[in-house]
DNA sequence: GCGCAAAGTCACAAAAACGTCACCCGACTG
DNA sequence: CAGTCGGGTGACGTTTTTGTGACTTTGCGC
């Protein structure tokens, strides 16, 4: 929803090389991913159907059914059509790749492959197959934030937020006049599986409003006592 | 999770290579796009007079008449002038890219490209319908880059950059104001394939700055906390 | 005014993000 | 084949950001 620094996924691996599959799941792993495993393409699909991942890395040499015809059936299927593929293939298997592409995957690499260039690829397909986040340039009570350009200016006047400050402030101007407890804020702003003290909420909310002091705007941060915070344009 | 909202449009495909024109078919089709192809310049430019589409895939190698000379003609004629056009170019040719964008061309992809790859950059040339023409020397804020010429001038002062550090420069200016990540800025710059360490864009930043920095613009080239890079004339 | 809970403030230590540098490597040149 | 140039990388220093605990202030019912 923010966007902000690395993503983590649930990534469905099917490959039948053990020693590949371990390669793989290890690093992506350590760069925060969940993975799951499939060692074959019936596998992956029954796996898929119980569980849809975020991401699926699908081998071309499968025994049994193929990657290119599990490709296929899994844009076949509603449900599994969106699910983007990477597609593992051999080196110069020219037409693997076009057949690969053609059956429905959205990228491939080919092997042998660095561990960096596979999360290259990861995290370029994950961000294209983000939805364009709500660009437009959030403007209230005087303050205007920009999430593309990441700028704030009140009255005009450039300010300068840290990025959980930006985050926060964003959040409160795009639903504005609504209380919102600090587990809430939490969530939507430090991420669901974040665990910090509740009060940190109220430190950079702290900052916040140090930061709009000197256009004076700071008051469009509200204190609910009991409840939470609130931006909101006086008297509402 | 992965649905944004898609427009679909009539796109026209010049490419002669049967598989790749398939391939790049099947994919626009499955995502709402109505797809006609034409495996010759000539043949593109009767099939665009009799019914215009929204955008024109072309790529570089055609037999017969080019691409760019396809382009060109089409940006002549005023009734096709405001077609939107990507270009097809072969990997790594630089040449190519700078003439491409040179004969009107809106955006360019290099191949081998990822059909999602293609999909983003289909998307973002709809969705803002006519951008700038990339074609045309970029200025601001006292920078001026000729994208044809291959130069820079800081106060009418030239300015002596790697390749890297002008493509680089160009993306900004190009697309000012907004936010890129590193990922980004290795995508758009480097190019898809490619893989580097992102600490690589601090390095070629830090070299573009140091370039600049003589003529005091280096400050146009901002660093946006925790998101990444930005060009933009203060303030806005 | 009293007491208590809630919120504000502050300083600090740890971590993250960035800037910078020197070095290596491959490509290109003469 | 030596020399040069541009580009990528790892290492390291610096700056910013961030979460937290301790402490103070505020608000509110009684």
């Amino acid at each position: 929803m923010f966007q902000g620094y690395r993503m983590s996924a649930s990534i469905l691996v099917v490959e039948d090389e053990p020693a590949i599959q371990a390669l793989i799941a290890t690093n992506l792993r350590r760069h925060g991913h969940g993975v799951s495993a499939a060692l074959s393409a019936e596998d992956a699909l029954r796996q898929i159907k119980a569980a849809l991942p975020d991401l699926i890395l699908l081998d071309w040499m499968l025994p049994g059914m193929s990657g290119l015809e599990c490709a296929r059936r899994l844009r076949a299927d509603p449900r599994t059509k969106t699910v983007p593929i990477i597609m593992l293939t051999a080196r110069g298997a020219e037409e693997d790749r076009v057949s690969g592409l053609e059956s429905g995957a959205d990228d491939y690499v080919t092997k042998p492959f660095s561990p960096r260039e596979l999360l290259a690829r990861i995290q370029a397909v994950l961000r294209r197959g983000r939805p364009q986040a709500s660009s437009d340039a959030v403007e209230a009570g005087g303050l205007k934030l920009d999430p593309v350009a990441h700028r704030v200016l009140a009255d005009g006047q450039p300010v300068n937020l840290g990025p959980t400050e930006f985050r926060l402030l964003h959040f409160l101007m795009t639903h504005s006049s609504r209380v919102h407890s600090r587990d809430q804020l939490l969530d939507q702003v430090w991420g669901d599986h974040v665990y910090v003290e509740e009060r940190t909420v109220d430190v950079h909310i702290r900052r916040l409003r140090a930061a709009l002091e000197p256009s004076g705007l700071d008051t469009l941060v509200q204190t609910v006592r009991g409840s939470g915070y609130r931006f909101s344009v006086d008297g509402q």
